[in-house]
DNA sequence: GAGTGGTCTAGACCACAGC
DNA sequence: CTGTGGTCTAGACCACTCA
């Protein structure tokens, strides 16, 4: 496996091609989130370039959150990371910015035959078999500040609709840890609008009041969606903050 | 100047102590926006490290955005990219991010003396003399979606509140070129609220409709606040997006 | 052509992890 | 102790810009 052969004269820096060869690693599913993959040296010998090229072509997908590397131990393949959500910037009292911790508790969990409008933005046929799960988020005193409306693909996640399966706050590591579904990223958008009445009733506000909404679309390897997510939070409860340069 | 004698030991790598050493030069004011920084070669030879190590400091900062490269010509102290707002995310229609130009136009200018609220956010004393800008934003078809509430040191931005001073959209190019006051950097805080009456009057929605609100401090030089902004938008013409790995 | 950043190499030494 | 990533050097060659 020599790059420099004929993999060369696409104008493309070196690097990039080692890059190339690590994503394809993982894309294949011939690395999973978790796993190690090879050393410097190692790659600088398959792929006959020189460790600082490799060193290089790794610090870009570190940069990128593709891979984290851990001094001593190696390089691996980047876990998701939902503490990047947008809504971890929810917060109380006001515009400050500070975290706070939410606690959900699972309001509704079913077997369904999926709507047209979901089963479209899960890219899958209508009428597929889907799991929904309805949660609300609980703040200090038990306030409830938001509401998730989740469906799944129901064959992905068998017997999750169980009562019995205990949901926890991340439900994501379930998945991947039960399922062995790997999640591989996800896209979210957020908008503001006024809530509907059954938000407002969940949200004990009233409707019309402000909410921030978040849909989420959730990526198994492949290109595959598994989830597709809405969730609305109390208005007065968030703020996002950034620097501009 | 060189790193290598007593700056070492600090068990700070080199680079770092190279970053800091060109963060210095523009924080003292001796680089301002725009300007070219030493060549590699330059900065290597009198800190007296080898120019992969200025690289590596010189990518740091590039990838903080605080500088960008020109092959061929040098590298240059960034000027601030006012695109990395969080309200070029504003979008028509729907959810979908589509970027749309929006035109500003000035509602009222006038000098005034500071509340205690806003010097407070300026970190200035009570009763500063301020100059104060409303505008409104158009998008298609003449529909005012944000009403803009500016605030600015009016010692340096003499004569602005002449009505004969045309205010661009870009009200930064201004300041930066007319004035020669460098805009070094801002922090912006973005929440979401019911509007209240003079906002929802400007923005012709019901009082109480959901607003997008955005808090800016913009600061220059010397981590000198030059002005706070609040602007608020239509909610139904805003959204977010971004990808979690 | 001279000067700049962009790529790439080969090799040194250090710091940390795990046996 | 060995193997990993982290830092640092010295120097080669290329691509671009400008005079």
């Amino acid at each position: 496996m020599t790059l420099t052969a004929a993999s060369r004269m696409q104008a493309k820096p070196l690097y990039q091609l080692v890059e190339d060869h690590i994503r394809s690693l993982i894309d294949s599913g011939d690395l999973v989130p978790g796993d190690l993959i090879p050393s410097e040296p190692q790659l600088a010998k398959t792929l006959d370039v020189s460790q600082g090229t490799v060193k290089k072509a790794i610090d870009n997908l570190v940069w990128q959150r593709l891979l984290y590397r851990h001094q001593g131990k190696g390089t691996y393949v980047s876990r998701i990371d939902f503490n990047n959500s947008l809504f971890r910037f929810f917060s109380y009292g006001d515009a400050e910015g500070k975290g706070v911790r939410i606690h959900k508790e699972t309001s509704a969990r079913r077997l369904e035959i999926g709507s047209a409008e979901i089963c479209r933005r899960l890219n899958v046929r209508e009428k597929t078999q889907l799991l929904y799960i309805e949660r609300i988020g609980y703040g200090p005193k038990r306030q409830p500040v938001l509401v998730e409306y989740s469906h799944w693909l129901a064959e992905l996640v068998p017997g999750l609709e169980n009562e019995d399966v205990h949901i926890p706050d991340l439900l994501y590591a379930l998945i991947v840890e039960e399922y062995g579904v790997p999640v591989v990223r996800a896209e979210e958008t957020l908008i503001a609008e006024a809530a509907d009445a059954p938000t407002a009733a969940r949200l004990k506000i009233k409707p019309g009041t402000p909410v921030v909404v978040l849909k989420r679309v959730t990526y198994t390897s492949g290109e595959r969606i598994i989830e597709v997510r809405t969730t609305k939070g109390r208005a007065d409860r968030f703020s996002y903050k950034t620097e501009i340069r």
